[in-house]
DNA sequence: ATCCTCCCCTAC
DNA sequence: TAAGGTAGGGGAGGAT
């Protein structure tokens, strides 16, 4: 595509080349439809016909309007084209696949031959193919004929061209240079049809295919030596204006740069070829925004210095483009003024994210608006992330709001002047599963602390992506762990978990307490938290601490947003602008909530992908950061925490400060995953008696081969006895700083942690006693891991950094850590398809 | 140095 | 009324 698309009218006219618009309804079902044009034309366009009366254009009227607004979005059309074309044509006998041929860059340069081909105006030319009487009047594809309207014109021909019409217009403007100009609404399917078409006659001439989008490509006809570039070129288009009804223009060069040069200048129904010896000449005069990778702001900074064209581009040092403009960009302006591009044409390679985003018709009244959204957005990216295959681990949502002093955008239902904000979580193991999208993209979207009424876009991009085939089990095992709770507590699918805790009381006090044990990590804990009466009404607004809910984490917060009407946001907000605060930064001055958002964004544990090798992503655990470790005085937490909401990033100190009823809200809303930790937390026998269900401890042989008999039961746990007489002094230490730092918290970290402070080095007993201890040291592991594996996977990987510093001092914690580790990691591999880095 | 996140810019 | 998406790349600046 060219570029006829785009442009922000309410901005500035851009001028663009790219003709990709779309139009429109054809997928819908709906049955109100709107047809703009019935092949008439004189001089007064048709108006819209709307079919229904109840066309629904924004998310407060319309509950699938995220659904409906992809059918008909030009934009999203465009962008989703390429993954539409890499399921249609890989590894179909087409071949997008070649062999490298080795070159080298100098070669390449030398030798190649591009041919860059370009369909004319491909969205309006599709629609009016079979028109005739339409070919030579102005014509544009635009989604309302409203001729008071704000509908952008997508794509203009060359007849409306004449009249300064471009893509990127409203159609008022449109008209009043063009009176005459015939509207035409988007056909989506006949693009794709004519998009095939196309590059089927492509892949019919040419192995080296690279599609750029559903109406352009890249050629390398290198190899096709018995051909004249400029004759096949020739063939290709009248080819395609036989088969498709529309015609193609081409370039041909010696490097891609050139070969799509040469199109711009041979549009339309044209071609051009731009020799070696004519490189030099051609960009003499070229404007600097005519190359590929300079767009407006960029030209703005060139022509700032005085610098208009490629010739005057080339006179500068590569050193001083490299300053002004950062490294590569340097370096790409300094090559491309002199027609050098190393680029080769390639097929399409791997994706990297997955995303949809919506930045018109979004009007949120409360909460409740927002979290429906949110579900609608994550099931269209998680669908997204299935037809590809994909699953991914970073989650970045992205949030348009309203800028301080906009007003209500000219465009209708745009989303006007804006800031741009985006945050993103990293989790452990891959996922698509839509639960999971659900419960982060709601966290992320809490960070923000907005009043919803002033977001005017959301979207949510998945990154690190991996094969699904390949990371299955992670994407499972993660979904368990993050909606799993013990058997007797009834999670809301919803995703209130909130209400879900609310109305379940009892339950809601149990876990309370477990989320406060939890809390209370370090040796000297002491916990004054109880549940409050959860009966008794809100507080006023007015009597909420500003400080105590801008610590509160973000998904709490807004969760009591909703209960507050939407209101707490704006009160927050009003408070904070007038601490100060410069809120029209686009950055983000998100600063009272940053301690919670800092440990949404860190992740203390990370598997990765079999694929994926040598990322650093762990945060130290055992340095306590930001401020929760700062500002306690219950102690050092230890590990941040694995999901977001979680309620180890409050300040103990703030949950004390609550009212009563938020300070219960909080607890009850301890996510279910950190529930089900905390309850195993908890002596195994207690778990019992309160009808849980029972960890599996029991000696069952499992997949990777051990068997876990008892050594965990109990509390304290046999193991302890089992130890203490051992006759290993060792062991029996161990035993004993069980009794201290354990009991209350059965876990093993502590217990090696406590280990690691109170001796400098251990004195490993004799050969024979040693091989007994390291055994019974690797069973207990063992047995730990199989414990742990699915419920904690964060508290193994704590132990074992434990283990490695243990192992440097000890000859016993050495051999197990060596002997345990491939172990940790077939596990680790089996519940999450990936590996445990331990640094 | 090298990584990461949060942007912005660009192409299509 | 109207459907301002999607993805890659790079730079700034901070963490390690």
């Amino acid at each position: 595509m060219n570029a006829e698309i785009l442009g922000n009218h309410d901005i500035e006219e851009k001028e663009v080349t790219s003709e990709i618009q779309s139009t429109t309804n054809l997928h819908s079902a709906s049955d109100n439809k709107s047809v703009h044009v019935n092949g008439k034309n004189d001089g007064k366009s048709i108006a819209t016909v709307a079919g229904s009366s109840t066309r629904r254009h924004s998310t407060l009227e319309d509950p699938n309007f995220v659904e409906n607004y992809f059918k008909n979005s030009r934009l999203h059309f465009i962008g989703t084209w390429r993954n539409r074309y890499r399921k249609r044509f890989h590894g179909s006998s087409n071949g997008l696949k070649w062999a490298d041929s080795g070159q080298n860059a100098a070669e390449i340069a030398k030798k190649s031959t591009i041919i860059h081909i370009d369909l004319d105006c491909f969205f309006v030319s599709v629609v009016i193919k079979n028109r005739l009487e339409l070919h030579d009047k102005p014509v544009a594809v635009c989604h309302s004929d409203n001729p008071k309207g704000t509908a952008e014109i997508s794509s203009a021909n060359y007849p409306a061209r004449a009249y300064g019409v471009k893509a990127g217009m409203f159609v008022r403007h449109a008209k009043d240079l063009c009176p005459q100009l015939v509207i035409v609404p988007y056909n989506f399917e006949a693009y794709e049809e004519v998009a095939d078409q196309f590059y089927d006659i492509l892949h019919r001439h040419c192995r080296k295919v690279q599609a750029l989008s559903c109406d352009e490509a890249f050629l390398d006809v290198s190899d096709l030596s018995d051909v004249e570039p400029e004759f096949l070129a020739s063939t290709i288009r009248n080819e395609i204006l036989e088969t498709t009804g529309c015609s193609a223009s081409a370039g041909i060069g010696g490097t891609m740069l050139m070969a799509r040069l040469a199109t711009r200048v041979a549009k339309p129904a044209g071609q051009l070829y731009i020799s070696a010896e004519k490189v030099e000449d051609f960009l003499d005069q070229l404007p600097v925004g005519t190359l590929p990778g300079v767009g407006s702001v960029l030209k703005e900074k060139l022509v700032k210095q005085n610098i208009q064209t490629c010739g005057q581009l080339r006179l500068i040092s590569k050193d001083s483009l490299q300053k002004d403009f950062g490294v590569k960009t340097g370096e790409m302006l300094w090559s491309y003024s002199r027609g050098l591009d190393l680029r080769s044409v390639t097929a399409v390679q791997e994706s990297k994210s997955i995303g949809a985003e919506v930045n018109w018709g979004v009007r949120f009244r409360d909460q409740q608006d927002v979290q429906h959204f949110l579900q609608c957005l994550c099931k269209e990216v998680s669908l997204r992330l299935q037809g590809c295959e994909m699953i991914g681990r970073t989650f970045t949502l992205k949030i348009k709001k309203r800028k301080k002093d906009a007003e209500e955008p000219t465009k209708y239902m745009g989303c006007g002047d804006c800031d741009n904000m985006s945050r993103s979580i990293t989790v452990p193991a891959a996922t698509d599963d839509v639960e999971v999208l659900q419960r982060i993209s709601k966290n992320l979207f809490g960070s923000f602390c907005l009043d919803v009424k002033e977001v005017r876009g959301v979207g949510l991009q998945v990154s690190k992506l991996d094969s699904a085939d390949l990371s299955n089990k992670g994407s499972r095992t993660l979904k368990s762990w993050l909606s799993s709770a013990p058997a007797s507590v009834h999670i809301e699918q919803d995703d209130n978990v909130f209400s879900a805790a609310v109305r379940e009381n009892s339950d809601y006090n149990r876990h309370a307490t477990g989320g406060v044990s939890r809390l209370q990590e370090s040796e000297s804990a002491e916990s004054s938290i109880q549940s409050g009466d959860t009966n008794s009404s809100l507080p006023p607004m007015c009597h909420l601490d500003m400080e105590v809910l801008e610590n509160l984490p973000p998904e709490l917060l807004s969760e009591l947003d909703g209960t507050y009407g939407g209101k707490l946001y704006e009160l927050i907000e009003k408070k904070r602008g007038k601490r100060k605060i410069n809120s029209s930064s686009p950055h983000i001055s998100l600063d009272g909530t940053a301690a919670g958002i800092k440990e949404l964004k860190s992740i203390p544990v990370k598997i990765h992908g079999l694929s994926t090798s040598g990322e650093k992503e762990y945060k130290e655990p055992f340095v306590p950061h930001s401020s929760i470790a700062r500002t306690s005085n219950q102690g050092t937490i230890e590990m941040t925490d694995l999901m977001p909401s979680s309620l180890s990033q409050v300040d103990v100190s703030v949950l004390q400060e609550l009212p009563e009823e938020l300070r219960a809200d909080v607890l009850g809303a301890y996510p279910a995953h950190r529930r089900q930790q905390s309850s195993s937390d908890v002596p195994v026998e207690t778990c019992k008696k309160q009808d849980e269900e029972p960890i599996d401890i029991k000696g069952t042989e499992n997949e990777i081969g051990f068997s876990c008999s008892s050594l965990w039961f109990g509390n304290p746990p046999l193991w302890t006895e089992k130890f203490k007489v051992s006759g290993n002094c060792t062991l029996e230490f161990f035993s004993e700083i069980y009794y201290k730092v354990a009991q209350s918290r059965p876990m093993l970290s502590p217990v090696l942690q406590q280990a690691i402070s109170e001796i400098g080095i251990f004195h490993d007993a004799s050969a024979n006693e040693l091989d007994k201890a390291i055994y019974d040291v690797c069973e207990l592991l063992k047995q730990y891991i199989k414990l742990k594996v699915e419920g904690d996977i964060e508290e193994i990987y704590l132990c074992f950094r434990l283990l490695k510093r243990l192992a440097a001092r000890s000859q016993l914690f050495l051999q197990a850590y060596e002997i345990m580790s491939p172990f940790v990691q077939a596990s680790i591999s089996e519940h999450y398809g990936g590996s445990l880095s331990i640094p």
